[in-house]
DNA sequence: GTTGAAAAGCGAAACGTTACGTTTTAGGAG
DNA sequence: CTCCTAAAACGTAACGTTTCGCTTTTCAAC
């Protein structure tokens, strides 16, 4: 059924060489193209990737390790990797690991089994011990969103400037007069989370006002999770004047409880959120936020991995990338008078 | 660098096809294993998938075609399909083509090229040609939540009933008096749609009332669609006396069109949502709504394929699977005086 | 016509497995 | 100690490409 070069080069009377070439894009005369060409078409031909991959030891696939397939922010970065990554013909395997180390590794290891040619990770475990088998395979690893501690020009990375985000979120309020500003963050072990902290702390120590622990709130970046923290937000005795949530769904979940709790943005909470402002731009009209650039992320993965790929297993020179974010300003903050 | 089976059996003084025995599990003396097991840690060897592949003509990879990655319902499925087959050691290869056909048809062609040993779909075009290519190759496939028109036999499908699930809440707001019911659907040329719709309409034929034509809103399965299609119901001059939104972005966009427009579930409209109990749960508590089984229909599809791919290709059995669908019932409905 | 360099074509040897058909080994029965 | 049988080990020929080092062809310039 399945013809081979083999079946290609008889039926031509061209050598098994001269079709190979021809495949590899290399230049043949016309007329044996022409011949090639209605060969292939005739036969049905399609090139074994199978022993393509192993005289040339390249699979023309990435792996993709995630931890929750079901996140808004991921997915959007996934879908433009995947475009991408596509178009130069290279195939994406994700795996979810559920934001489970263990399942992390396994996940890594599979692909180094599937030889994948390149990696992309978003950790969850930020030893960077799951990603040794790769490493020690030469595969390429370009971690997206969140960094390690150590690996030391072993990976590339494609990250965001978090604390610079939250930083000027957390000032805007603060230069609006705010001084008890609610803080809605992922779980406390993510890099993202300890960042997003970091920077909102900045704020507080800039403007020399002691910060309240209470204000606070690690949640886990999900819809339910936010709307958890908004709601013990608000049952605080001193309610804060303003709210900053750090994600998408996050965001989402806090909206709802404001709505539920008949609290009107911005006259009586002010509210900065994060992400996915075409989104919102529809339904919560001129909602401040902090705005990621998750296109430029995505693409700057992609890049990034297909430049590495690129480099012949030369030195290959790793790089992390940090982007700046946006902050989108809506019209839900508003200024309060300052205590005296 | 890279150590082979070859090395492994000069290292241990053992043939080649015993090593090979070995790794695909075939019983070796006691000592042998021993011996097998220490040289493969030693030379840290890792089975050339290629070669296997190569000599089995089997990728142990399924390729999965999606019209959008960015939803909810199709991510859920993926994820716990993702995790069934990774347990079976299939990698999962994702292309999302954007709901266009000319992307679907070359990401059906991408895989295979790729060689994958099956293709799981959810059809963006309704005609099926673009399996065609996967159909010659003799690679199974399965059709997920969506049917095609023409495939006799051809292809697997697992599908979830959707006439009866419309049926059922329609039916149960008529039973509750109402008798202007909003219905907000996806694209029209989209099989769910449709059925949906008919599943709408069985109900007002059997309670003898005409629809109006108004009422029925086809949107695109967005939060955005959903949130503008309630706005576009909530101005007509007769407003609906509740509304059915058949897709879990849309509910959420609906919800917040109702909040906005200071509307009170059930007190001043009924309400019927789609999917995600789990996640209403928090938020909206007692939403009444339709729920998919998402998690049965990924774990059926990926029982599908795995069948499929273990008939050693022989006359390969195809079936159509429709689950049953859920109508949980909440408190976000209430019965109204029928008119006199 | 020759000549010669550049372009195109060629044959055969890998790449690292699996699987077929055969030979060797182990160890209990006689 | 021999014989027998089942179990284990073995050698080797594929699988369908790419690539190396040559040989042949082409065609422009003399």
């Amino acid at each position: 059924m399945a013809s081979t070069m083999k079946d290609i080069a008889r039926l031509t009377g061209l050598g098994l060489a001269t079709i190979s070439k021809y495949m590899n894009g290399g230049t043949v005369r016309p007329k044996n193209k022409k011949l090639i060409e209605d060969a292939v078409k005739e036969l049905r031909f399609i090139p074994n990737e199978f022993a393509r991959s192993l005289k040339t030891s390249l699979s023309r696939t990435v792996g993709v390790v995630i931890p929750e397939l079901g996140n808004q922010f991921i997915t959007s970065i996934i879908i433009t990797m995947e475009d991408m990554l596509r178009k130069h013909d290279y195939a994406v395997i994700v795996c979810d690991c559920r934001t489970d180390s263990k399942r992390e590794s396994e996940a890594v290891s599979f692909l180094v089994h599937k030889r994948v040619d390149g990696l992309i990770n978003m950790p969850t475990d930020q030893s960077g011990e799951h990603l040794k088998p790769a490493l020690e395979a030469g595969i390429p690893i370009v971690l997206v969103d969140r960094m390690l501690k150590p690996m030391n020009g072993l990976v590339s990375a494609v990250v965001v400037d978090n604390v610079d985000a939250a930083e000027k979120a957390t000032h805007y309020l603060m230069e609006a007069g705010h001084e008890d500003i609610g803080l809605i963050l992922g779980n406390e072990s993510i890099f993202t989370s300890q960042k997003r902290c970091e920077g909102y702390l900045n704020a507080y120590t800039e403007f020399n006002i002691p910060p309240r622990d209470e204000l606070i709130r690690f949640s886990d970046y999900t819809m339910e999770g936010g709307y958890a923290a908004m709601k013990r937000l608000l049952a605080l005795p001193k309610r804060p004047t303003a709210v900053f949530v750090t994600n998408f769904e996050m965001t989402l979940g806090a909206m709802i409880a404001l709505n539920e709790a008949q609290l009107k943005v911005p006259d009586d909470i002010s509210f900065i959120g994060f992400d996915k402002l075409d989104l919102f731009g529809a339904i919560f009209p001129n909602l401040t936020l902090v705005k990621q650039p998750q296109y430029a992320i995505g693409e700057c993965v992609a890049t990034q991995l297909l430049r590495l790929l690129a480099d012949p297993h030369a030195e290959r020179q790793h790089q992390i990338i940090t982007l700046a974010t946006q902050l989108h300003v809506g019209g839900s903050t508003r200024g309060i008078r300052k205590p005296s």
